[in-house]
DNA sequence: CTGATAAGTTCCCTTAAGGAACTCGATGCG
DNA sequence: CGCATCGAGTTCCTTAAGGGAACTTATCAG
């Protein structure tokens, strides 16, 4: 089939989704984060073919996101528990989640919720703005180019749009704002 | 290939990917939710086969994301907008964006920013708590059974096992506190 | 010795993704 | 008037990824 290969598409959305976009993936993780680590397990919640959750944990340990660990040593057993980097996946999970609750969840209400320890209360997410703390929408955001932008396979015509929307804003609007994100880890 | 399908099972993850988590699915969302909308630029943009494009359109559109709307009479021509639904998708698309930066930029950075134009600030989405406004995270939640939840394909073992965790809070420490979510639409 | 459990592998078959060419209606242009 | 062009798909062929089910290997319980 040779799958187009997202990896190295000038784009955060693509990267990520070449990793994660398979529906297992997701499923996968969401098991993992929610403690079911073994491959036993996984087949069975997930009714999954064993061969392809085989090849799926194999990738999301290539790639660092999970993990595999021994937990027993006679008989030996292992267990797929969740990297830094598969834990902050977290956020993609409640945000599928949160769509899937709205749009999809029908009468019966929705399958699970979610509890925060700290504030114990059951809650929702919301995708807030790190700087102001309001919510963030297509609608009062825009997308400009960054420093690793490039028109390419996978952003031949978005690269150019977002390019010369930054060439309307006043020259150097945003000298003194950078994003607030957290330490950044080598690339691949 | 007879994919299994999730559109069934009792999880609003499962039913978001079994729409979402096609990669194509994901960067067609990301370029109508910046203004692309045309099919000769969509296929263009991401190097789609068309008629892999045509497939993800029709079922966008089936599924009420995008809509298909005529934009220019003489000659007739059409372009996808997203739809509601389709615009609160974007939380899921921050949320990818965040982790791809965070994880994938490398050395050039980000290919992108995002520009919050409320606060005028380039920012990046925070995971907040609905009622207290703190980040969430996979360490400070848990999950508990909603009234739609139940054990089947794809929550074979997730179910019980978060079943169980509820019977071991206080009775009805949860009574009043209900998640707030938005007006829910009827499901399919 | 038999059976059960965990964690994968192997094999075959179907189907979806890629790629490239082709269609079809409506202009635009010289 | 005739030809090229553009937008929006459709068709055809090949390849490879997913599903299903059986098989393997290692370890322990009874």
């Amino acid at each position: 089939m040779t799958r187009t290969p997202l990896a190295d598409v000038a784009c955060s959305i693509a990267r990520a989704t070449d990793l994660f976009s398979d529906a297992w993936t997701a499923l996968i993780m969401r098991d993992v984060l929610t403690g079911i680590g073994r491959f036993d397990e996984l087949a069975r919640d997930l009714g999954i073919s064993r061969k392809v959750l085989t090849a799926r944990l194999s990738r999301l340990v290539e790639e660092g996101v999970l993990a595999r660990e021994r937990y027993q040593e006679r008989p030996p057993r292992e267990r797929y528990i969740a990297t830094e980097k598969g834990r902050e996946l977290y956020p993609v999970l409640l945000a599928l989640m949160n769509w899937g609750d709205r749009w999809y969840a029908g009468e019966t209400g929705p399958p699970a919720r979610i509890h925060h320890l700290t504030c114990d209360r059951d809650t929702t997410m919301v995708a807030a703005c790190a700087h102001c703390g309001e919510r963030l929408t297509a609608d009062n955001t825009t997308q400009l180019p960054g420093p690793g932008g490039r028109t390419g396979p996978g952003t031949e015509v978005i690269g150019p749009l977002i390019a010369s929307r930054a060439a309307q804003q006043t020259p150097d609007a945003n000298a003194s704002n950078n994003p607030p994100s957290g330490p950044r880890p080598p690339g691949r």
